[in-house]
DNA sequence: AGCACGCCGACT
DNA sequence: GTCGGCGTGCTC
């Protein structure tokens, strides 16, 4: 006897595949098995997802039978598969790409038996029941808030001040969870992996009482034994905590009950490749599902929360919690430096200092005053954190006598210039080059940068404060800390460990001191030049500004006793611009006002919705031309959602060119989500009949980006 | 995406 | 005479 199943397989969305294959099985498997099936010449790990009654449209030959079970685990559940298809749909992917990219890639490689002896490591129960008590009160603010996420069931968000004590209400949250139902499981996301160290000790050590292994990691850096590991430990249940990056909002965790989203501003939780989901808003619609499943299921703490967390939120979160759809918990204190303090000391946030640029002299990249301050610090002994976007020496070299500059030959953007290596290094390609010790184009000797990163900045700052000196009489030391200072693995702990032992008075770097470190003696923070955001064409870009700088600020003064005299310092030549109105006063609510009364009148996001088309060519005419070709296509077809949805013309991209790949992009909105998704989907088959047109063979690639973050 | 098959240049 | 370049075409 013959079954027939639908298999979802890896089959990414330009093969053209987007459902389940049909398969041949001697027996019934259930949905959501772990099968290996012969794809091609090749044999993939798939992931069965129904039970057909025959073969279909498909000759009974055709189907193939299938040629292996993991049978060792547990299929994976129908919310899973439910959250899988949603996210496919949604983001417009193959089911299959999103179901394989959930799972861990050495699941691929795994034989059977090979899976079998992973799976067969018994599992000791080390738990006890001893929780640990020797907790800190907590502040009345997190009391509340704790309080207020019990008596309700919407998504929270939780709209806490830098240094208010987010962290312990997740933990606190969690542990209540936990400890309700000794099968829960909780799921906490961060953004970047480079901060989950600290807070996964942190975590381990409060769940410490849970047993071994029962708090585990999930992010790319992991190995992919780790990975794998990871991941059964969670599949199994066994896992109860989960601290992961944006791919853990997919994993299978079967008695989900509580996610947790920390930063949820963050543009890291938006995946930039293959399927684009926001892991964000898959762990709001998760949450939803999950306790659907649970209302059925009727375990005795049904539901699953989930709590979002931000002292800048994304103006998509802050709006839903205006609406109410959101509930808003608010911790707007800043706690002493630690809580052991009792709240004696209540931190302050930095006052906010504006430097008009326009009343400087010309060309000052540090203003006077800032740099008086600074050079107060460091005779104080105090550190400083002067923050800068742009790393190299100069973003551009350009020669005096003609008008060469340092352009990519691969890509319409500059080289930097880097001087320590002495190269020009594109940021987009990698392309790097020594650099040339004449202009190439008419042999000039006098090339010179223009501009300065992070490295020329750090050489600046040497001489500015050559003769400050430290308390005990020894000169001030500077250090840099950037992508290229942290290429090393463990280069960043070791300079985060440098500051931390004081052995730093001016740290001078780009974002990537601006997240999440914890510096105790940190009393100053500038923000050399931070215009750009303003005026861009990226409506987002002054959302990302303020909470950038926001963070950046959040640095200064994290040790109470010092908050007191502790500084942001802006140097901006629009000094009036409401954002650093508001930054001064360490007002989002009135920043978050101003931009969604923006937005709105805008039509923008959350007020409308959004998607980008994107093709790439050898040339910029068949990239745009697949675009505007795929619109003249759906024209007079009349596709769903089409009355409700504005397609734009098709423009190069920012950085048209990249490694010689020349970039479009078209621009789709609608008022309505749901016109939006239903259009989109229509779309699809029209644009890969747009594909197999002869004038659109060379096209590279094409790729629908739904709720970009960046435009 | 893989991994084929499929037609044109420099090598044991 | 073969090894191999990557151009198009398919995967139940």
């Amino acid at each position: 006897m013959s079954y027939w199943l639908g298999v979802v397989v890896a089959t990414p969305a330009h093969s053209g595949i987007a459902g389940p294959l049909t398969y041949r099985s001697e027996s019934p498997l259930a949905p959501g098995t772990l099968v290996r099936v012969p794809l091609g010449k090749r044999e993939v790990l798939g992931v069965v997802w129904e039970l057909l009654p025959d073969a279909g449209d498909l000759l009974e030959t055709q189907a193939r039978p299938l040629a292996g079970v993991l049978d060792g685990l547990t299929p994976l559940s129908a919310t899973w598969r439910k959250l899988v298809t949603f996210t496919a749909s949604y983001y417009q992917r193959s089911l299959g790409e999103v179901a394989l990219a959930a799972l861990p890639p050495q699941l691929r490689e795994l034989s059977s038996l090979q899976l079998a002896r992973r799976l067969k490591r018994p599992v000791v129960d080390t738990s006890s029941m001893q929780e640990i008590n020797n907790l800190i009160a907590l502040s009345a603010q997190q009391t509340r808030a704790l309080a207020e996420f019990n008596a309700d069931r919407r998504p929270a968000l939780l709209f806490g001040a830098t240094g208010s004590g987010k962290t312990e209400v997740y933990l606190r949250a969690a542990a209540e969870v936990l400890a309700q139902d000794p099968g829960a499981q909780v799921l906490v996301m961060v953004p970047e992996i480079n901060l989950t160290p600290q807070l996964q000790a942190r975590f381990e050590a409060r769940f410490a009482h849970l047993g071994k292994e029962r708090v585990v990691a999930m992010h790319s850096g992991l190995t992919p034994a780790q990975r794998l590991k990871s991941w059964l430990a969670a599949h199994a249940g066994h896992a109860r905590l989960v601290l992961g990056t944006r791919m853990a909002v997919l994993a299978s965790l079967p008695n989900l009950r509580l996610l947790v989203v920390d930063e949820e501003h963050d543009p890291s939780y938006k995946q930039q490749e293959g399927a684009r989901y926001s892991a964000r808003d898959l762990a709001v619609y998760r949450a939803q599902l999950e306790t659907g499943q649970a209302a059925v299921a009727a375990p005795p703490h049904g539901a699953c929360r989930v709590l979002l967390g931000s002292a800048t939120p994304s103006l998509e979160s802050w709006q839903a919690t205006i609406t109410g759809r959101y509930q808003r918990l608010t911790m707007s204190d800043r706690i002493g430096s630690d809580q052991a303090d009792g709240g004696a000391y209540l931190g302050r946030l930095p006052t906010v200092r504006r430097v008009d640029m326009n009343h400087q002299p010309k060309h000052s990249v540090i203003a006077p005053p800032l740099l008086a301050a600074m050079a107060e610090r460091v005779a104080r002994g105090e550190q400083s954190l002067i923050f800068l976007n742009r790393r190299g020496y100069a973003p551009v070299l350009a020669c005096h006598d003609c008008d060469w500059k340092s352009e990519c030959p691969h890509c319409s953007a500059y080289r930097v210039f880097h001087k320590i290596d002495r190269t020009l290094r594109c940021h987009h390609c990698g392309f790097t080059e020594r650099v040339p010790r004449a202009c190439q184009n008419c042999g000039n000797l006098d090339i010179a940068p223009v501009g300065r990163g992070t490295e020329r900045l750090e050489e600046h700052l040497a001489e500015l404060l050559t003769g400050v000196l430290r308390p005990d009489g020894s000169a001030a030391r500077i250090l840099r800390i950037d992508a290229d200072t942290t290429r090393l693995k463990g280069a960043l702990e070791s300079q985060l460990a440098s500051v931390h032992a004081g052995e730093v008075d001016v740290l001078v770097g780009t974002q990537m001191i601006a997240k999440g470190h914890d510096f105790r003696h940190i009393t100053l923070v500038a923000a050399l030049n931070p215009d750009g955001a303003l005026f861009s064409s990226d409506f987002r870009a002054p959302e990302r500004l303020f909470s950038l700088l926001m963070q950046a600020g959040g640095r200064a003064g994290r040790d109470a006793r010092q908050s007191e005299a502790s500084e942001m310092w802006v140097q901006t030549f629009h000094p009036d611009h409401p954002l650093f109105a508001a930054l001064k006063q360490h007002d989002y609510p009135a920043f978050a006002a101003q931009q969604l009364a923006e937005r709105h009148a805008a039509g923008l996001s959350p007020f409308g919705f959004s998607a980008l088309l994107r093709a790439e060519a050898r040339t910029q005419e068949v990239a745009q031309g697949f675009l505007n070709a795929a619109v003249t296509l759906a024209q007079p077809l009349q596709l769903p959602g089409q009355a409700q949805v504005t397609l734009y013309p098709a423009v190069p991209m920012t950085i048209q060119r990249v490694a010689n790949i020349e970039r479009a992009q078209m621009l789709i909105e609608s008022p309505s989500r749901t016109a939006l998704q239903r259009f989109l989907a229509a779309w699809q088959p029209v644009l890969f009949e747009t594909r197999r047109q002869g004038e659109f063979k060379s096209l590279i690639r094409w790729a629908i980006d739904v709720d970009p973050i960046a435009i």
